[in-house]
DNA sequence: AATATGAACGCAAACGCTTGCGCAGGGGAG
DNA sequence: CTCCCCTGCGCAAGCGTTTGCGTTCATATT
């Protein structure tokens, strides 16, 4: 039916041990009898059952991936990035998507990675039971996007230092009545839009600007989030002449709400996004740009490294640069608007 | 170290066969020891190898997907919804995110998935080679875009009908020099923009309209192509006064540029697209839907249904709806601008 | 009461590979 | 020339399941 190593060992006029070493570049096997092994092996299509070789050497070469969603932006592309990396050194990749918190909880309790993969990354930070079940499978873990865990590789971004250029930046402009778009930290246990939050507030008060609640609308990290709370805004006593959202995605819903309401972007509310959405620059917006890619590439580096050197590379953390990226929905005030 | 079948065989007081019968659910085991069966298995953490079982039983739970670019929204939206339909049933998925040629090259020479999936499903039709590769495999095959091949089940829309309304929707506004930007079939073969090239020239000759090649660019499907695309008309003699983009993409790369020369969408140039694109609303973008999610979801449970019944059922073709969606980028042409 | 029947379970042989070990044989050092 | 070591290769024992078949025992059948 389907061709074994004893085929071509047979074939060959070696031993399946021999072709086992001979195809995995493993030392004891003279160079002519590699080569022929090669050619017999090639001329067979013979693959070997992955099955068959992790059982033996208890390694999968395969490394599992969990993501709450691959269809947004944002996880896609982390995702692409460090599959390419991964399949370039010879793994294969088992993609988890759990996003609702009952497929979470299945998975972390059944587990069934278990035996499965040699290392996992995570996007999205577990909460600290589901760490202590990934820890529990004794491999090489990495997590992306929502802070540091215990045995985990981190790489991610200063969450908080990017939201502070990004609110400062409105406020330089001039701006006084500053609005936010945030986010829930639950039910996924991510430090992002605490962080976020948390350096808002701090601008504000380093600028001597009163804190209004009044400002604050939970969008979800969604583009229909998004419209919903700048419509909330929008309705409120007393409007903002800027808005800092917390995702791209948001500001995209910020955006259709102000054109909804026929208000100008910049010129009667400016909008900031964070993490330069591959739109951002079709719909001009302004935002603190991430290497997205970077820093799936970089985890699966971190990863591939300690599969590497097992035992003697430590989890490591990972921090990559961000910036301010201008572009058209910031802009200073309209005097008309600004408060005596 | 780890739990194999025969710890919870021994702690359960029966043999390693009753064990594995008795958590799969086979029958042959009575119901008080399967229930103490899975108590044991439950308290002392087993999970079952998939390696071992794969290599006992010759079936590996596991699908394989392969995707250009998971990072595409389209692309990534598909496996978002076919990778719940896998697991809800208990499968496993493997990712192979194959853009450059040279990664399919290896892929389908190599073949790394032999032994390793029950079933595959493709995104973007394979070549002639790359599916005869696949169909060696011998397992249910199926593809989502670009078109039908011997042996694969298939998805998708009708391409034709799709463009035909949308290049119609511009001639029934009144337009009558109507652009294009395409993409190239090659090097991945697909169907779909030829199909709608067809579709764009079938409604032109339809209305006794000149084709004028100097109105058709290439955009790659990407959103700098249409910008590129776009520009390019725009640099024209004779420019057009609605454009038709094979996709959304690069409908948002054409709605940049026209941006860039100061150009009011619809008032001086209308443009629709082709996808319906998750910001596609956020931008008001006229434009062709397709279920995208649903038919990740359709093809993955083509493949699940191959699976359950070996043999009898053969592949399908499934073909999903489409629908025209008016939004904000078409209105009858700017009479200043039309011609005589 | 003797026999047939079937359910519940154990035995053991695969499944296809990896790897420690043993054994030749050839070449260099003494 | 002998001894030793090293290289190249084969042997065989796993790795942890699944599954066909055989055994046992209780129940139904005559």
């Amino acid at each position: 039916m389907t061709v074994s190593i004893t085929d071509v060992a047979r074939a060959a006029g070696v031993s399946a041990s021999t072709v086992s070493r001979a195809l995995r570049g493993r030392p004891g096997v003279s160079d002519p009898v590699r080569a022929q092994i090669e050619a017999v092996a090639a001329e067979l299509g013979y693959t070997a059952s992955q099955s068959a070789s992790s059982l033996a050497s208890g390694r999968t070469r395969t490394i599992g991936v969990i993501v709450p969603y691959v269809g947004r932006w944002f996880f896609g592309t982390v995702v692409d990035a460090s599959e390419r990396v991964f399949s370039a050194a010879g793994y294969d990749v088992l993609l988890y998507n759990l996003g609702s918190p009952e497929t979470r909880k299945r998975f972390f309790t059944r587990l069934p990675v278990r035996k499965r993969v040699d290392a996992l990354l995570s996007l999205l930070i577990p909460d600290e039971e589901e760490a202590a079940a990934l820890r529990s499978l004794d491999i090489p873990l990495a997590v992306i996007v929502g802070g540091a865990r215990d045995g985990f590789s981190v790489v991610g971004i200063d969450d908080h230092a990017g939201a502070t250029s990004a609110v400062r930046h409105l406020v330089n402009l001039g701006h006084r009545r500053i609005g936010m778009l945030s986010g829930a930290s639950e039910p996924l246990h991510w430090t992002t839009p605490i962080e976020r939050r948390q350096a808002y507030l701090d601008v504000l008060a380093d600028a001597g600007l009163p804190y209004d609640p009044a400002l604050e609308a939970d969008g979800g990290y969604s583009v229909e989030g998004g419209e919903r709370a700048m419509t909330e805004l929008l309705a409120g006593r007393s409007r903002p002449t800027a808005v800092f959202a917390q995702s791209d995605e948001m500001a995209m819903g910020a955006l259709r709400a102000l054109r909804r309401h026929r208000l100008k972007v910049p010129d009667d509310v400016s909008v900031i996004g964070f993490d330069d959405h591959e739109l951002a620059e079709v719909i001009g917006l302004t935002t603190i740009a991430q290497p997205v890619a970077g820093q799936g590439e970089e985890a699966a580096r971190l990863l591939l490294r300690q599969l590497d050197e097992p035992g003697a590379a430590p989890p490591r953390q990972v921090q990559m640069p961000i910036h301010l990226v201008l572009r058209e929905t910031t802009a200073p005030p309209d005097p008309r608007h600004r408060s005596p």
